[in-house]
DNA sequence: TAATTGAGTTATAATGACTACAAAGATATA
DNA sequence: TATATCTTTGTAGTCATTATAACTCAATTA
């Protein structure tokens, strides 16, 4: 099953020409909505794609970001992490096992905007914290 | 006037033992509310302290996280940032600047824990980001 | 008081994420 | 095909943070 095709007109949605890496970049991140970060994403392409190097990936996030196509999360303090997913949704992170997960079903109004005289707010993120239940069992 | 006797309790309060330097950094904390970095700290401890290791005030920082003294903040990607405000307000980042400031006033229910079945929660931060006044002017 | 112990501090080295840069390769245009 | 431009690559560099080991000093004990 190819879905290049798919990934091709997706970044081209976004003004985004494709190449071969730019189409793999965006393709792991479509199917792996796991808030991957920059070494994770590396690690998963490097195998298919010995000549990839990391640098590559680091600019090809870079320009998703520049163009709207992905959102960096900054819930992890040690390293950046993506998600195409740019709904309003939040996010939550295992403090022992550092994963990131989604969390929908919020109230809208949560995700509002607040206005405030000494600045311009163009977006906001929200980021939960604590332990899920794997680590919790262990 | 001398601030440092309720610094002392203050630290006591939180069951950290007092050192010239604890007492000193927690002393900044208290009286700069701008959610200073590592080296902001160092930088303005120095000239009274020049003994001063940036070392030690990694080490005090990490210890007052561990105590609940103070509240890291995962809004900056380049640096940890540290408050002791810990009660329920979020913050704004200005993304051109980088200073941090705080956002109060907000609804309550905006800082309520959802419940959720795979994860124990148990903080959660705010964090807007966009463009200060300052920076929109020049 | 003197000796001892251990917490706290310090300086240096090491780690790791990220960026800068320049060369090599691929693609588009004439 | 030739040329110009964009993209990728590897290396080197930067910077925040941590690891380590030696040193300082205050509290404790004899």
């Amino acid at each position: 099953m190819n879905s290049t095709l798919h990934t091709h007109r997706y970044l081209l949605q976004y003004a985004i020409k494709p190449s071969v890496q730019r189409t793999a970049v965006m393709d792991y991140l479509l199917k792996n909505r796991t808030h991957p970060t920059i070494d994770e994403i590396y690690t998963a392409l490097s195998p298919s794609m010995p000549t990839l190097s990391k640098t590559t990936v680091y600019n090809t996030l870079n320009l998703f970001l520049e163009k709207g196509a992905v959102q960096a999360l900054v819930i992890d303090e040690k390293n950046a992490r993506y998600d195409i997913d740019t709904s309003a949704h939040a996010h939550f992170i295992c403090k022992k096992c550092g994963k990131v997960y989604d969390i929908f079903g919020l109230k809208p109004e949560v995700f509002e905007l607040p206005q405030n005289p000494n600045f311009t707010i163009d977006s906001v993120e929200i980021a939960y914290s604590g332990t899920c239940n794997a680590c919790k069992e262990s």
